[in-house]
RNA sequence: CGGGGUGUAGCGUAGCCAGGAUUAUCGCGCCUGGUUUGGGACCAGGAGAUCACAAGUUCAAAUCUUGUCACCCCGACCA
């Protein structure tokens, strides 16, 4: 999928709109529900591990925010900042009142570590308080250079956690635990692959001891990050001053982590599952999952009558059972353009009703992963069945996309043909041994343009692609978006 | 910031080179009425555009000149 049929795609089918300001989209109504379940669903694990929303401000203090400046370097050139109070009307021209004039700049978050780890400083004093498991649902705004619908936008939404623990081991449980939801979240629900990895210093999230990532590919030979794990020791709490006392009466520093997702998601999912028709959302996140189309003669108000009774049976049988179901009874349609209508939405399941099925007494549902069609009875088995449908969706869309995702990777030993291969746009992911270097890894981007999506440590030993010296580290190289 | 390109209705566009019958073309979408409906219906009617902005040349500018702005693509930058 291009660049120009993404942003038609999600035009068309009313994801989001784009708004008057540069890398700034309106999410409307079904791209919105699309994030609303993905954060309903997030949410719902989190609660069962324990972890509580917060809301912080959206505005951070110049002086807090720049207490950790090397957390920071890669954010305060990209930040919006708040400056005025005040507008002044001056010959007929609105200018900012200068007298009002902030004595402080405040910076809209960037990302919110800053303002948190300032604050557990107060709220944190004794291992009684820990662990603390925070969990932020918040809008974000970096302003980036060159901006793409979803994947780069300068405003985002986004789920954060921080946690703050006791020891190494707490900490280190922590980011498995969330490693596990994550995957499971990923996999299962939004039905996307991936790769995981550690960044290299390089990439890593600034501050910083490790950072865990999610890669995938979307279009053939582009990757995108998914997801971000971030350990960071007790770099933050050394910085923030968060100390608390243990129980022999001493006086520590805390162990912190924080990761996320955000709004990338919807537009890592567009990129994946769609296909010619357009859109294939994952049932479990679809807004709608199921569009009944009536097929009307002659304005027959007799057969209408008779779709409308099948409809509210069907509406009856999944009433209160978490299926949307939404019945397109436009007479002024034909049913075609209804079909790709909602194809073009993604929508999972199409139901038709017209006079064969009411004469067999039956449905007829077609998916829209693959359009198979099935011929139903209705009753109260149909739950059931369309259940089982949804779980092959699920499934399948994976299963497609993991498959195009192998097809995309590569397994390489030869620098030349490495280089080649990036030169040509022929591969997603290349594998490769390779022996952490700082240096080498800034040669191999000027190189080739890609960068190292993430390192995995390996039993056995190879040698590095570049230097060819004995390595047990390979590296997923990429193309970033 | 470098190299290239584009700005005409909600969207996609014709017209621009060679200025004037322009009341700015056509398609999608939207509204009204009627006939339709098993893969994007048809007919009739209707609404919707200071032709990106500004200045200039001219009797006359969407069209020519200059400037400004915005956006897109390729780089650079960037999780």
């Amino acid at each position: 999928m291009n660049n120009k049929n993404y942003i038609k795609l999600i035009i068309k089918s009313k994801i989001a709109f784009f708004s008057e300001i540069k890398g700034f989209i309106i999410l409307r109504t079904y791209g919105y529900k699309i994030w609303e379940n993905i954060k309903n669903i997030l949410n719902n694990i989190l609660i069962k591990t324990k972890h509580k929303n917060v809301y912080f401000p959206l505005l951070i203090p110049k002086k807090i925010f720049f207490i950790d400046k090397n957390h920071i370097k890669n954010f305060y050139k990209e930040c919006a900042i708040v400056t005025h109070s005040k507008f002044i009307i001056k010959n007929n021209k609105v200018i900012l009142d200068p007298k009002s004039k902030l004595e402080e700049e405040l910076i809209i978050r960037p990302t919110s570590e800053s303002i948190i780890w300032y604050t557990y400083s107060k709220i944190i004093q004794s291992y009684r308080n820990l662990p603390i498991l925070i969990n932020q649902w918040s809008n974000i705004i970096r302003l980036e250079i060159r901006n793409k619908i979803f994947i780069r936008n300068s405003e985002f939404i986004l789920q954060e956690g921080h946690t703050g623990h006791k020891n190494k081991i707490e900490c280190i449980n922590e980011i498995i635990k969330i490693k596990n939801i994550y995957k499971k979240f990923i996999k299962n629900y939004l039905c996307i692959p991936f790769i995981t990895g550690f960044k290299t210093n390089n990439e890593k999230f600034s501050g910083a001891k490790f950072t865990f990532t999610f890669e995938t590919i979307i279009n053939n030979y582009k990757c995108l990050q998914l997801a971000t794990i971030h350990y960071f020791a007790k770099n933050f709490s050394k910085v923030y001053k968060v100390k608390y006392t243990n129980k022999k009466g001493k006086i520590k520093y805390i162990w912190c982590t924080s990761w996320g997702i955000s709004t990338r998601l919807i537009g890592a999912i567009i990129m994946i599952h769609s296909d010619k028709n357009g859109l294939i959302l994952p049932p479990k996140i679809a807004p709608i999952h199921i569009i009944i189309i009536p097929i009307i003669y002659n304005n027959n108000k007799n057969l209408i009558y008779k779709i409308n009774k099948i409809v509210y049976k069907i509406k009856k049988i999944f009433y209160n059972k978490n299926i949307i179901i939404k019945y397109d009874n436009n007479i002024y349609k034909k049913p075609g353009n209804k079909f790709y209508k909602y194809e073009n939405k993604g929508i999972p399941l199409r139901i038709i009703i017209g006079k064969k099925e009411i004469k067999n007494n039956i449905i007829e549902i077609v998916r829209r992963d693959n359009f198979k069609k099935y011929y139903y009875k209705i009753n109260n088995k149909l739950y059931n069945k369309i259940l089982k449908i949804f779980k092959k969706i699920q499934i399948n869309l994976y299963y497609k996309a993991k498959k195009k995702m192998k097809s995309n990777t590569l397994i390489i030993n030869n620098y030349k043909i490495f280089k080649n291969l990036f030169k040509k746009k022929k591969c997603g992911f290349i594998i490769a041994y390779y022996k952490i270097n700082k240096y080498t890894e800034l040669k191999i981007k000027k190189d080739t343009n890609a960068t190292i999506r993430c390192l995995i440590k390996k039993k056995k030993i190879g040698k590095c692609i570049y230097t060819g010296k004995i390595t047990n580290y390979i590296a997923i190289f990429g193309k970033s978006y």
